[in-house]
DNA sequence: TTGTACGCGTTATCAA
DNA sequence: TTGATAACGCGTACAA
């Protein structure tokens, strides 16, 4: 690793004109030292020591990209398809803006601002917070934050989040199930907070419109971690079975209790309609197809990662963006069946 | 941000004192100042600046990960689930080494290089190089490499490679298929080097080892770009009807023809078996169940990050490691079909 | 146009 | 047991 010193020495001029050379400062160095640098500089391959850098500058052109992973959820947080897209988009965004991309995944969000904050990154993406993590984090960490799908950002200043119209996405997709004729239809996810809590809200909402009534037992609660999973799912077919319609709160749900319903025996759409919230590549190739509600999650990514540079470059951003949802009407959701579920054994 | 400076002067005392206390050299200072600096730590929230540290260290802590994407294939690399598995345990190993992940995408090796030896990263693990492109990285860059899943490294020093039996999977997936009565086995890929050559090879060792002759058509090669992919599908699902059985290359591919063919009218396993590789969540979720070659892909990963951690540390880790397959058994080989194709019109 | 000298925050050396 | 001081490599204000 050479060094601007060596280099300067190595050819009898200051460290302040290979700088110079180095930054483009062309007005300040003559044509011909430049050249006489320039040649050298690519003849020992010149690369600069980051840390130096950074050190001297106080800026480090890295963006600490942090998610918060759910103990109950996923053992390896980045096998959601969902993750993955959104990281995507962030790199994809960062990178051409010149930055780089720290990622860092934790369950504990001590652990996760003690780690950013060594790192002194130039800002902050975060993914995964719930109730006071954001706040938390906000008053600790002074730089700019943008935050995915983060539900509870009142009265916080230099923040802004990056959301999805999840309540009127499920709104839309049960009113479509009403619309198809179906009455009993049930709920899943696997917490009732932030994203899922908006989603299950949209749902609420769809269904007293229409004037039905919602009763607790709607809600069914799955238990993802992998010991419970198996009888979970056995647990959440037999309830769904009371039901024409089931609006799941991900695509990953709603392929999981395809899947399930098939090996007992239950068909889809025949035996119970069943839609989806993401439309990612689970969905799009099962078969049935499955009706989902569509968000662009790159683009999340993408969004969430200008927002950032924006703020970097010390422009206002506001403190809310709500991406769109559409519906995608494909093949699980039809007219309900007449009768009880018997007629399927 | 506090410095050690500013603590020193708070305190009263020299800046070596407090760096003391932070590194636990216990033996160096008394109990008395040890007590008083630590409170004052935790009071105040300290944290290293991370570049002075590594500059005075001369170490970045960071392992640099770059990600090479092929231009025909996926537009976000990451949305593979293959590759943010395979991601998720290097960050879990790194992480847990208290060092950091650097994540870099291109489909550009130089690009790559000059970004990657700008941060002096202490490690760097590659993916998706073929060719020389590791020859040309590891002349360029002395510090410790590991790849994964590359197979060009003959004759490179410093240098580790982290495969998977991928001969052997194809190899015993066709035997099985071979064993259950079929003759006429298509292979479907969309290039022919690299890992997808590797499980080529096998399907052909299989074949020739049970006297099937393979002719060139045997070979499907598909068009994954997405304008392409629907004239694609069409024609691979036309020619697939010649043949009672296809060996796909990934799991992808595997349930992307279950779909067209489901599309098509044409059922899985009755009309034709299929097999994938690779035994992600796409073919477990999947119904029929995809009958598949397993890789540990979280594990790959894992292995990668520590061999290059301990290459980091001096030891030698020799240069190629073989991580093993399984076939898993599951609902998409059976036995072939008795007569042409019509009979499923 | 070029050079000197200092600061960035930390760790390490060596003297007190 | 403590403290001064010198590195680490780079950028830059200011002097020459």
């Amino acid at each position: 690793m050479i060094t601007i010193k060596e280099i300067a020495e190595k050819l009898q001029m200051s460290t302040t004109t290979v700088s110079n050379v180095i930054h483009g400062k062309a007005g300040e160095v003559s044509e011909e030292t430049k050249r006489k640098v320039q040649e050298f500089l690519d003849e020992v391959d010149y690369v600069p020591n980051i840390n130096a850098r950074n050190l001297a500058q106080n800026e480090s052109k890295i963006i600490g990209v942090a998610l918060k992973a759910r103990a109950d959820k996923y053992e390896n947080l980045l096998m959601d398809p969902f993750v993955s897209e959104l990281i995507g988009g962030i790199e994809e965004t960062i990178r051409n803006a010149g930055y780089f991309m720290m990622l860092y995944i934790s369950r504990d969000t001590e652990k996760i601002m003690r780690r950013v904050s060594t790192w002194n990154v130039d800002g902050l993406i975060l993914f995964g917070m719930i109730g006071d993590d954001g706040q938390r984090v906000s008053t600790k960490y002074k730089k700019p934050i943008v935050c995915v799908d983060t539900y509870s950002i009142e009265g916080i200043k230099h923040y802004t989040n990056v959301g999805l119209e999840d309540e009127k996405g499920t709104y839309e997709m049960v009113k479509y199930m009403i619309s198809c004729g179906h009455e009993r239809i049930a709920f899943m996810s696997d917490n009732r907070t932030g994203v899922d809590l908006a989603r299950f809200t949209g749902y609420i909402k769809a269904l007293e419109e229409a004037g039905i009534k919602y009763r607790e037992d709607d809600f069914l609660m799955i238990r993802p971690s992998s010991e419970e999973i198996e009888e979970s799912l056995e647990e959440m077919c037999r309830r769904a079975m009371d039901y024409t319609a089931l609006m799941c709160v991900s695509d990953l749900y709603a392929v999981t209790m395809m899947s399930a319903l098939t090996d007992r025996g239950i068909r889809v759409p025949e035996g119970i309609s069943i839609a989806g919230f993401d439309d990612n590549i689970l969905g799009s190739l099962y078969r049935p197809a499955l009706t989902t509600v569509h968000q662009d999650v790159k683009q999340k990514g993408i969004i969430a990662a200008e927002t950032l540079l924006k703020q970097i470059k010390g422009e206002e951003t506001g403190n809310q963006i709500m991406l769109p949802t559409r519906l995608v009407i494909r093949d699980t959701v039809t007219k309900p069946r007449k009768s009880g579920l018997s007629s399927f054994f």
